[in-house]
DNA sequence: GTTGACCCTGTACTTTGGTACAGGGTTTAT
DNA sequence: ATAAACCCTGTACCAAAGTACAGGGTCAAC
C-alpha cells in the first residue's frame, strides 16, 4: 500500500535518480521504508513531484521551489521570509508576464510576415523589446 | 570611438569573461580589434547584450537565444527552421503566461492570508495549481 | 621608468540539475 | 532454484552557463 520508487518514477515521468536527488535536497518528504530498505511513497507524492515539475517549467530554480514548498508544508524555517519572498515573486511574475506578452506579439508578427518559412523581410525584434 | 570589453561589461553589468564566452558561442558579433589585439565593440552591442540578458531572464536558453538572434541577423543557417520554432515558442509562451497568472493569483491570495508574515493558515497551493 | 589599470589567450574550476554506473541485495514469476 | 526485474548506496560523470586564474602584453600617469 504505497508506491515504490519505480512506480513513482513512471507515474510522474521523472527519473528514479532524480527522485532520490530531490529527496537529498529535501523537496519531497522522506519516504518510509520496507523491512529491506525499499522506499515507500504515499500517493500524494505523485502530486508533489508534478508540482515541482510544473514550477520548474515556469522557470523556478529548485531553491525557489524549496521555499514555495516550505509554505505548503508550513515549515517554520524554510518559510521564515516567505512574506518578502512572495511579494517579490509576485512582482517578478507580473514583469515576466508582460515581457512574455511582448515577445509573443513579436513572434506572432514575425510568423505573419514569414508565412511559410520562405522569406524574412523585417524583424525589429530588438527595437520592439528594449 | 567604440567600446573596450571592460566598458561593455560595466555598461551591461555582464562579466567580461561572459562576454568573451558569448562571443565564442556566436551570440554577439565578432568585434574589431586594435593594432595590439584589444576588442573594440560598436555601441549597439550594448543593446545586443541587454537583449540576451532579457531573454535569459524570461527563461530562454542560450541556444534558443541564438536562434532568435538568427532571425534578427537574417542568418539563413541559424533561422532555417524558424517558422516551426516560433510557432512552438508562441504556444509555450501562452502556456507559461497562463500558469504564471495562476501562480500569481495563488501568491496574492497567500499574502492576504498571511498579512505580516506571522501565521500561515491554509495554503492549498498544490490543489489550486494542479 | 615603473606602477596600476587595463587587455590577451588558454585552461581549469564552479554550480545547478541531473544521469549513469558499480557492486551489491531482494522479489517475483516460472 | 534461478532468471528478470526490482531496489540500495556511493561515487563518478555530464551539460549548461558561467567564473577564475596563470602567465603574459599594453597604456597612461606620475
Amino acid at each position: 500500500m504505497g508506491l515504490r520508487i519505480g512506480q513513482l518514477a513512471s507515474r510522474t515521468y521523472v527519473n528514479k535518480e532524480t527522485i532520490r536527488y530531490y529527496e537529498r535536497l529535501g523537496l519531497i518528504p522522506i519516504p518510509s521504508r520496507t523491512a529491506k530498505g525499499y522506499r515507500i511513497y504515499k500517493a500524494q507524492t505523485v502530486d508533489r513531484v508534478n508540482f515541482i515539475k510544473k514550477l520548474k517549467r515556469l522557470g523556478f530554480t529548485l531553491n525557489e521551489i524549496d521555499k514555495l514548498l516550505g509554505v505548503v508544508d508550513r515549515n517554520e524555517v524554510k518559510c521564515r521570509d516567505i512574506y518578502d519572498f512572495t511579494v517579490n515573486k509576485i512582482g517578478e511574475i507580473q514583469h515576466k508576464i508582460e515581457e512574455l506578452n511582448k515577445l509573443e506579439k513579436m513572434l506572432v508578427d514575425l510568423k505573419k510576415r514569414c508565412p511559410e518559412n520562405k522569406e524574412i523581410y523585417e524583424c525589429p525584434i530588438i527595437e520592439s523589446l528594449m
